[in-house]
DNA sequence: ATTATAAGTGAGTAATTGCTTACAAATATA
DNA sequence: TATATTTGTAAGCAATTACTCACTTATAAT
């Protein structure tokens, strides 16, 4: 990865993450990079190849979560460990899931693709301690899971973020 | 207020919500309303002014939510109120929901305002009841709130929705 | 050293953007 | 009925959009 193709990245997460795909132009996404617009469609095709790899690197990330909670032996400590997620996520990632969550909203499905993923263990997780409706019950999990995610990605203040985290805690243990 | 208003205002709302305020011309919209270009600003000024409008109306539903709950006298009732909303929402509403929501992703803190007077109302109502940290907590339920209107509007499921309430209901009750 | 491939630029492109303006039709007011 | 006022249209505007292309520069392979 070059230099310059690193910095288109980078400048297209942040202006996308801030304002949206569509209200960020190529061009802005240049100036900001300091590179030729030329260049974006050199190393990205088209606006939405850039798109496309910036969405690969959030599944990456979200990957690895996934994961590292599939290896929790516990089920139950499995279900705190996806509650948490949102609360423990490294602040450097934000932009990507400010980005993954606008998409959200405008019926990209990508996302909900992986989220489902996530859904899985929970049910898994759910059967195995018994639940008399693991289905629904995961269900709900994962609107409070959208839910710290909103709240923990758009209010960016670690001091409240740990502060939920804890209280979170005391309810669920 | 005339049709051909009413119809801008309507095909505004349903592509918006679609496909995001940025991501919907002002042709667009009145190639949609059956109208001419020129009328959107005429009535509205400019597209700003038409997003305005919307959230207006937005607004009114919300604060019609609002003294609804706040009319109730029992505490815990109010709050209880409150975490069912996103599943008692008129289906016909939706887009205004996600309208909004989506524009809260982007940075957009006309909403964040509004959602404020629903935690002040929590932080009351929590208060009421003696909650060692009110604070805290309606910050909790905001976020539940947040997760429950993502599920609700974007699953745009009835049956889901009013299996997850029901769940929702025997963990609060 | 020569050649092939990749990285990068800048000036262009047609199409679309939000918006204005001059004018016509409809409606309300006198 | 005559006259304001509101509602509506069509054509056009400069600016911006995503994207291409001919070209140069840098890096790698032989």
């Amino acid at each position: 990865m070059t230099n310059k193709k690193q910095s288109i990245l980078e400048s297209a997460l942040l202006l996308f993450s801030e304002k949206g795909y569509d209200a960020v132009s190529t061009s802005a996404i240049s100036r900001h990079a300091e590179v030729s617009e030329g260049l974006i469609f050199r190393h990205f095709k088209d606006k939405k190849g850039l798109l496309s790899k910036l969405l690969e690197m959030w599944i990456e990330k979200f990957e690895d979560h996934l994961s590292t909670i599939d290896s929790i032996e516990k089920a139950d400590q499995r279900i705190q460990a996806v509650m948490e997620l949102p609360f423990r996520l490294d602040e450097a990632d934000y932009p990507y899931w400010k980005l993954v969550y606008s998409l959200k909203w405008q019926n990209n499905t990508v996302i909900d693709e992986y989220i489902l993923t996530l859904k899985e263990v929970l049910e898994k997780s759910l059967m195995d301690l018994k639940y008399p409706d693991p289905l629904i019950e995961a269900e709900l999990i994962i609107s409070y899971f959208n839910g710290f995610i909103t709240t923990a990605v758009l209010k960016n203040d670690n001091n409240l973020s740990s502060r939920l985290l804890e209280t979170l805690q005391k309810k669920y243990i």
